[in-house]
RNA sequence: GCCUCGGUAGCUCAGGGGAUAGAGCAGCCGCCUCCUAAGCGGCAGGUCGCAGGUUCGAAUCCUGCCCGGGGCGCCA
């Protein structure tokens, strides 16, 4: 509808302009919008505002110019000039029709853009190094995630969702030391586990199976392990020196072989978890990103040959360096240490070679609050590559803080005590936590209110939407055990019957759905449908307090089933966007 | 110090050039002989952090300052 104005107004512009009431070179950036109060019709234009000064007329004047050249429309009513000079567009009972009926032809489908009109879009999401449980700030960029890569596709592009997988460093090699730790433990050797290793008992999982795969083979005595290893920083030494050593202690011990295979239980195990974790929360992936596959097959060489014949290398004190501070980044950074082993950054930046290779539209980075730093090295990296740095998108996502009885959690990962997305899974629901999530704009730091999440009135946001549907359902179910039916053709003909106001108010916001989600995917926000889904449910809720349904007169009473419909349609079309259920009754 | 996100009602947050700044919660007052009261209606509540600037018009854009979260590694 708001496109439909937009064209109407381009087409009043362009009389104006034939017959020389405006200049030609007049601009027209023709801006509709929905408006807040009802008295203002549907939606407003200001163009009349803007093109004042250059059209050298008063504002409502040019308006007035502007009304009597729009095109008439059926699906406009009245447009009438208000306030500074606003064009305020009414739109018709007609329309209205219109909308009801495309909600129940295009059923699940409504709302949604034709498939692949728009670029398509590569987005990486959570890629949580996965050397343990998910937590709950992995929750908010997995819901994120998840919601703007459904939202993007329902507005027309083809998405593809990665999970950057990190399944090399040194992070990986204290998960692969932590887990043989403890299987030295379960074999029976007492052997001190340093303050640096994972603590969680997720660790003793692992080590399990690794013992009912490997038996004893891979036991070593204690004092092997530990023999001569620099002191733990509760020792008064250094933490990271004594892992370092003992990380290398181990590989010396197993041997290669021994340790990959501890390795890839370790990875393999966490990787399941995680995939498992989130397919529960409804979270899914079309691909499971190794950063080791870019270093065996050749990508991460290629993408460095590709800044070094681009001039963009130079060995400094044994290590290679990206000038990117010459690209828009603060500093140089360094892709291949003095050891010789590349960096994170080397493989990020074979990662987005490939991201870009691959995928002509969008590559787009869902980035925790904390890794905002990367932004302007990947892009000086898109540019080194001669790539076009526009075609990177990054949203960061602010952290989350759980609440409790008003008090607030505290979380640290060391001590392991920090909640997982599974505890909070448990506690308040696959539904209360998906919501919760994403009801707030991303970049605004989360509190996220437990009790509320968990309460079952209408104070928690989840459960009035997924009531209002609920309610809806029960009205059919109701129907039914009279022995009436609904019959959709009646209810159409006598569409106008429905002139209450909170009729009025919900038919209009539910034909705004589609624009409503153009919306949210431009801007990468789903709390802009949250918000919507609210206020529809609100809508309704107000609409059931002021009308009877189930009424005797035939036409009215359908007409009012389908609107009713209609509003479960959209709300089962928006809650399923941002991976919420429906439910048939509660 | 630099970068980044924020500061809007008692609380949590929408609105991010337009018309009297909105919602939920909390508070107060009402509404079930009737399809789910897990609901609805009403009242009250605001120097939009501060100061300048741009504009016909600023909560919104620009600059400076104040306050808070986060980040600034040859870590991952």
């Amino acid at each position: 509808m708001r496109a439909h104005i937009e064209e109407l107004v381009t087409q009043a512009l362009g009389y104006l302009k034939r017959d020389g009431v405006i200049g030609d070179d007049i601009g027209t950036a023709i801006q509709v919008e929905p408006t807040k109060d009802r008295a203002h019709g549907d939606y407003a234009c200001n163009i009349a505002m803007v093109l004042a000064k250059t059209a050298k007329m008063a504002p409502t004047e040019l308006a007035k110019k502007i009304l009597d050249r729009v095109p008439a429309s059926k699906r406009v009513k009245s447009i009438e000039i208000a306030g500074p000079g606003f064009l305020n567009f009414f739109v018709s009972g007609h329309h209205l029709k219109i909308v009801v009926r495309e909600i129940l032809a295009k059923g699940a489908d409504y709302g949604r853009a034709p498939a692949n009109t728009l670029p398509p879009v590569l987005i990486e999401f959570v890629s949580a190094n996965p050397t343990g449980p998910l937590h709950v700030g992995h929750g908010r960029g997995a819901a994120y995630g998840a919601s703007v890569a459904s939202i993007l596709e329902a507005a027309g592009h083809p998405v593809e969702r990665e999970y950057y997988v990190n399944d090399d460093g040194r992070q990986m090699d204290i998960l692969a030391v932590s887990v043989w730790l403890r299987y030295l433990e379960l074999a029976g050797e007492r052997v001190r586990f340093p303050d640096n290793a994972y603590q969680g008992d997720y660790v003793y999982d692992i080590a399990r199976q690794v013992r009912s795969r490997h038996g004893d083979d891979l036991r070593h005595h204690a004092h092997e392990v530990t023999e001569g290893l620099p002191a733990d920083a509760d020792q008064e030494g250094d933490a990271e020196a004594h892992i370092d050593a003992l990380i290398a202690r181990t590989r010396a011990l197993l041997g290669d072989e021994q340790y990959e295979a501890v390795f890839a239980i370790a990875l393999e195990a966490m990787i399941e978890d995680i995939r498992q974790d989130l397919g529960e929360f409804g979270v899914h992936f079309d691909r499971w990103y190794s950063e080791r596959s870019l270093h065996t097959s050749g990508a991460l060489e290629q993408a460095l040959a590709k800044l070094e014949a681009k001039g963009w290398l130079e060995t400094r004190n044994g290590a290679v360096w990206f000038k990117a501070s010459e690209l828009g980044d603060d500093k140089d950074r360094v892709v291949v240490r003095d050891n010789g082993r590349s960096t994170y950054f080397a493989s990020d930046v074979a990662y987005l070679l490939d991201k870009l290779e691959r995928c002509s539209g969008q590559a787009l980075y869902i980035f925790g609050a904390d890794h905002h730093g990367y932004v302007p090295r990947l892009k000086a990296a898109a540019k080194g590559l001669g790539q076009d740095p526009d075609r990177l998108d990054f949203q960061l996502v602010q952290f989350a803080v759980l609440y409790r009885e008003g008090q607030k959690l505290q979380m640290s990962t060391r001590s392991g005590e920090f909640v997982t997305l599974r505890d909070l899974r448990d506690e308040v629901g696959n539904d209360a936590a998906r919501y919760f999530y994403v009801m707030r704009s991303h970049e605004q730091h989360l509190d996220f209110d437990l009790d509320l999440a968990k309460s079952n009135a209408n104070e928690n946001p989840v459960f009035y939407i997924q009531y209002a549907h609920a309610r809806i359902q029960s009205i059919f179910a109701k129907l039914e055990e009279s022995g009436q039916r609904h019959n959709p053709a009646i209810g159409e003909a006598a569409i106008s019957r429905l002139d209450a106001e909170p009729e009025q108010v919900l038919l209009r916001q539910l034909g705004r759905y589609p624009e409503v989600l153009e919306n949210a995917a431009q801007r990468r926000a789903p709390h802009v449908l949250a918000h919507y889904l609210h206020d529809i449910a609100a809508e309704f809720h107000s609409w059931y307090n002021h009308s009877q349904f189930l009424v005797d007169d035939d036409d009215l009473r359908n007409a009012r089933l389908n609107l009713a419909q209609a509003t479960a349609q959209v709300l089962r079309n928006g809650l399923g966007l941002i991976g919420v259920s429906a439910p048939e009754s509660m």
